[in-house]
RNA sequence: GGAGUGGUAGUUCAGCUGGUUAGAAUAUCUGCCUGUCACGCAGAGGGUCGCGGGUUCGAGUCCCGUCCAUUCCGCCA
């Protein structure tokens, strides 16, 4: 036996106990007269002493030690007569009769503390080190909460876990599919699934009508701190459901989350807001509803005045930031540079003060009296000592700028509490978005997306206007799920295809097993899918998701550990039929 | 594909408008130390300043290219 007890476990309770414990080397402090070593496994820290007087022999051989060794050290538990009340275990210690190195260790490249002195790259490669320390350690533990949590929940709600294969097939819409080649199929290729989404629809087909797995999906898209190649999902589907039951049965997985993890309760529903007022009033379809300073439009109202970049804009809005009228030039020429970088693109911007005393001063002093400053600042019932910013120009750019502008404004005043929590709804999104490059529709969720009855009689003329039965969860500004009522009749799925720009025989070919299912009596269903790592992230305060994650990608998806991906052989290559013409830069 | 930021000791960083031998902290090693718990004290070793080119009497510092990392835009049904 390696060990009777866990390094976290033994309090006052177990002196005069002889224990066995096993871990790795924390660190040491050699005193001279005496060593004193902190044991470390998964559980915590306990402290062996070592004793020139009593045992000499122990004490020489236990100041060689290096860090990260791996020991087991035989003793008994002692009642500290230096307490330390800053660790669980503080109030005992071993006295060591016998240590053994397990294993010895060569110095690692950082050390292995709650606040290391590695970086993140340094991190990843030796991740097995980093995932030692504290911090990395509870996240994972938090993860591991969390899926069991999201099981037990739809365990009592009567969904079965089912899973649904990996090699799937390949589709030309959505993400860039990552792509597996086929050894027994000659020039064919499997593809990983973006989403289990034809899998879970069949298996509505097949009557499991209540189904949720967490899962495995794979999209071949450029990282972000947020997104990976490769993340979990909780996705789930229910037939005989409309939209309502869908958001009743996932808020209420939600607020399980959020009450068993994180001890957080909400006894309201959760907020609900159409796309189309989220983007007039927050300038995105996710927006962070822990502060205001809402988006308010004032094209109408400002033209007239013979400013000509108002004259000449499409539209003009604004937000007004709370008690910020005494920012300096210095803090406001900063802010205008911050829009003109190119990832924001604003040509300028555009500040009225409400001074304390109730004057204004303001970049278009020059065009707008104090009185027509005012009427502009009542209608952001703005009050003396804020602080509004306006930006003009196209509509959709615009918005999206001031959305960036109020986020940014939010985070420097600080109203972007991370213990703070506004879940939302997102609803009645656009069912398709028009790309101007290719000069067709795409489905905005997937062409599975079921429309609105009631915007059905302008589906192929006005099809931009159609709205779908789809719909987001939102927290804090970050898109943790989403999901749709799919279209069950197969009329409307091919007047669906028929707009995508689809021939029947491209339907055919990538849907077709679907499209078939489908003849043999699919019932009404619909579904949803939480990003589970976005969802651990915020549960653990992160604002990346690569610490949730227990072996991530680097922002070029490589594994830098392992050292993936990676050339093979020749041989394999030649078993699988691909020829491959390696860069000439490499 | 595009924009920003960074790359200097094992590690995290400093290094000003170019100027003698490139520093600090930490880690490592050696010595001292009997109640430490970020132990302390004294000392030592440790550098292709990412790589290539250019400007200059002189480049860690300026310029160009390139690679790597990271954040964002595009992209992510």
């Amino acid at each position: 036996m390696y060990r009777t007890h866990t390094c976290g476990e033994l309090t006052t309770k177990q002196v005069g106990q002889t224990v066995t414990l096993a871990g790795w080397m924390q660190r040491s402090r050699d005193l001279g007269g005496m060593t004193f070593i902190d044991l470390r496994d998964r559980y915590g820290l306990t402290q062996l002493v070592f004793n020139m007087e009593t045992n000499a022999a122990i004490c020489e051989e236990a100041r060689k030690f290096g860090r990260e060794f791996v020991l087991q050290a035989t003793g008994k538990v002692t009642e500290r007569y230096n307490k330390n009340l800053n660790m669980p275990t503080g109030e005992i210690e071993i006295i060591v009769d016998t240590i053994k190195v397990l294993n010895a260790s060569v110095t690692p490249p950082f050390t292995i503390e709650d606040n290391t002195d590695g970086g993140d790259e340094l991190r990843m490669k030796y991740r097995y080190l980093d995932l030692r320390r504290k911090s990395v350690r509870q996240n994972l533990e938090l993860r591991h909460r969390m899926a069991q949590e999201v099981r037990k929940y739809f365990d009592t709600q009567g969904f079965l876990e089912i899973e649904t294969p990996v090699l799937i097939k390949s589709t030309p819409e959505g993400a860039r599919d990552f792509v597996v080649p086929s050894r027994l199929n000659p020039g064919q290729f499997y593809a990983l699934p973006q989403s289990p989404q034809t899998f879970k629809q069949i298996l509505m087909v097949a009557g499991f009508d209540r189904y949720f797995q967490i899962v495995k999906c794979f999209r071949d898209e450029d990282l972000r701190a947020d997104r990976q190649p490769e993340f979990t999902q909780i996705d789930c589907e229910m037939a005989f459901v409309e939209q309502e039951d869908i958001l009743q049965a996932f808020e209420g997985m939600l607020k399980h989350l959020f009450k068993t993890v994180k001890g957080v309760d909400f006894d309201q529903p959760f907020l609900r807001m159409t796309f189309e007022d989220s983007m007039n009033t927050y300038g995105n379809d996710k927006p962070d509803l822990r502060f205001g300073m809402k988006i308010h439009e004032v094209t109408g109202k400002v033209k007239g005045k013979g400013f000509s970049i108002f004259e000449n804009a499409d539209y003009i809005g604004g937000i007004c930031a709370e008690g910020c009228s005494e920012y300096t030039r210095k803090q406001l020429d900063e802010l205008t540079e911050w829009v003109k970088r190119p990832q924001i693109g604003a040509l300028g911007l555009i500040y009225i003060k409400y001074n304390a005393d109730g004057t204004f001063k303001s970049s278009v002093d020059k065009f707008f009296t104090s009185e027509e400053q005012k009427v502009i600042a009542d209608y952001f019932q703005a009050k003396p000592g804020d602080l509004i910013f306006l930006l003009p120009g196209k509509k959709k750019k615009t918005l999206s700028q001031l959305s960036e502008l109020r986020l940014e404004m939010g985070a420097r005043l600080g109203l972007r509490d991370k213990n703070k929590f506004v879940p939302l709804w997102v609803i009645d999104f656009p069912l398709f978005e028009y790309d101007e490059e290719t000069n067709r529709f795409y489905a905005m969720h997937h062409p599975f997306t079921s429309p609105k009855p009631e915007d059905l009689s302008f589906f192929e003329t006005d099809s931009a206007r159609v709205r779908a039965n789809a719909y987001d969860c939102v927290v804090n500004g970050v898109e943790l799920g989403g999901g749709s009522i799919r279209i069950h009749d197969q009329q409307l799925q091919q007047r669906m295809f028929k707009v995508l720009g689809f021939t029947k025989e491209q339907a055919e070919y990538q849907f077709g097993f679907l499209m078939n299912a489908f003849t043999y009596g699919a019932p009404p269903h619909g579904g949803i899918a939480f990003g589970f790592d976005r969802l651990a992230s915020m549960f653990a305060g992160l604002d990346s998701i690569r610490d949730v994650i227990a072996f991530p990608k680097n922002n070029s998806g490589r594994d830098v550990m392992i050292d993936s991906p990676s050339l093979i052989a020749d041989e394999q290559l030649k078993e699988l039929n691909i020829h491959v013409q390696i860069p000439s830069t490499k």
